[in-house]
DNA sequence: ATAATGACTGGGG
DNA sequence: ACCCCAGCCATTA
């Protein structure tokens, strides 16, 4: 249905940039709705073939990829967010400091990834 | 209007 | 760090 929470959902996921990834909470959170992460979540999952929306940016707020009931699409998630330059721990993770959205700049991106372990 | 659903989250053990 | 549990919320039946 035009003009929903749906909507508002998929226009938000929208402006989430190549190479950047949001929480479901983070969506909903910028709705102005910070308890309905879950609707978020069903939102995509309702979402229709063909659609523009980058359903494949939004993971969890641990930073894993979550999957549905089906158990499929997980896969083909990673790799289009690899492809867009993302990088997984060994653990399927994603370190959302340096990817979570709205994103760091170039600078403070490669300030962290040149930060040591631990001093 | 009530009950069920789910690609979530945070806190506790 | 991992597993489990109880809230939370818009949409649907």
């Amino acid at each position: 249905m035009a003009n929903s929470f749906y909507d508002q959902i998929y226009e938000a996921v929208r402006r989430i940039p190549p190479g950047n990834v949001a929480s479901y909470g983070q969506i909903a959170r910028l709705l102005g709705k910070p308890r309905a992460a879950r609707s978020v979540g069903w939102a995509l999952h309702n979402l229709p073939e063909g659609s523009d929306v980058p359903w494949h940016r939004v993971i969890n707020a641990q930073g894993i990829i979550s999957l549905d009931a089906h158990g499929f699409g997980g896969a083909v998630q990673r790799t289009m967010l690899e492809d867009e330059g993302i990088v997984f721990d060994q653990y399927g993770r994603v370190d959302m400091e340096l990817y979570g959205w709205p994103g760091l700049d170039l600078a403070e991106r490669d300030q962290i990834l040149n930060l040591p372990r631990s001093a």
